[in-house]
DNA sequence: ATGACGCCTTCCAGGCGA
């Protein structure tokens, strides 16, 4: 089984290369997240001809989640509660599964009011999963965090030391995603790599390997056991067939 | 030093992303 997550950076610009990705890469279960689509506007017809059931949560305009899966799940729950104003929370059920994908707040910076309100939505995922997932179980949760973890998951740690999503601030809420049971899947597997899965547009970023890894797959124990290789898919950060890619490259991992 | 690229939108300049 193959599980991956992907920040697509707008649905309707990413169509084409999405359905590319998902030709060439074959996954059984991606979240994808900034689908910036409502859900009614969502293009079920041509992700059913690929062979993929899509469960939406969306937004016109920003953010929005989905699921796409080539068996059928259901939905468990669709917004972060207390937090529905924003499209950022979609919980499915796949099988035996609990399958989560997560758009994290970006905070802006550290004056900008968006910043607290980054720390309470993740102190309110904290606690929804710490009530709504058992550990003990094969779980996945998945999505863009806007955090990195550690110096190594920056391309200049101490450039930005202090600044948005290098804070102890948000490194100690994304440790309390682990402290609930969950295993940061890349990282485990490889403990040195300076991998990164973002990258700015602008300024050649890259090409010069000005990256930063904030998007995760994240799986309880009895998941990791099954785990047999996590793989951030740079080749999907670059164009294809003249096709623009999203900033995001797509983080994939196969499951025994 | 600044902006740099690409997304979106009651529509095309301006806000936003990370």
């Amino acid at each position: 089984m193959r599980i991956a997550t992907w920040n697509i950076n707008g649905l309707t610009a990413r169509q084409s290369f999405l359905e590319h990705w998902l030709a060439a890469r074959s996954p059984d279960l991606v979240g994808i997240q900034e689908i910036k689509t409502a859900d009614d506007k969502f293009p079920h017809m041509a992700f059913a001809a690929a062979g993929y059931q899509a469960v939406t949560h969306g937004q016109k305009g920003w953010n929005g989640v989905a699921v796409l899966s080539r068996e059928r799940v259901e939905i468990v729950q669709r917004g972060l509660p207390g937090h529905e104003e924003s499209a950022r929370f979609l919980h499915v059920r796949a099988g035996e599964l609990d399958f989560i994908t997560v758009y994290c707040p970006n905070g802006k910076t550290l004056q900008h009011e968006d910043f607290p309100r980054k720390l309470e939505w993740y102190d309110a995922l904290a606690d929804h999963l710490a009530r709504t997932v058992d550990p003990s179980k094969p779980a996945v949760l998945c999505g863009d965090m806007n955090v990195c973890p550690a110096p190594l998951d920056s391309w200049n740690d101490a450039l930005f030391a202090g600044q948005i999503f290098h804070t102890d601030a948000e490194r100690s809420r994304f440790r309390r995603l682990l402290e609930i049971g969950f295993v940061d899947a890349f990282r485990s597997l490889h403990t040195d790599a300076r991998t990164f899965s973002w990258w700015d547009y602008r300024a050649g970023a890259f090409h010069k390997g000005q990256g930063l890894r904030i998007d995760f797959l994240l799986a309880t124990p009895t998941v990791m056991k099954r785990v047999r290789s996590v793989e951030i898919d740079r080749d999907y950060r670059k164009k294809k067939d003249a096709l623009v890619p999203s900033d995001h490259a797509p983080v994939l991992a196969d499951l025994e």
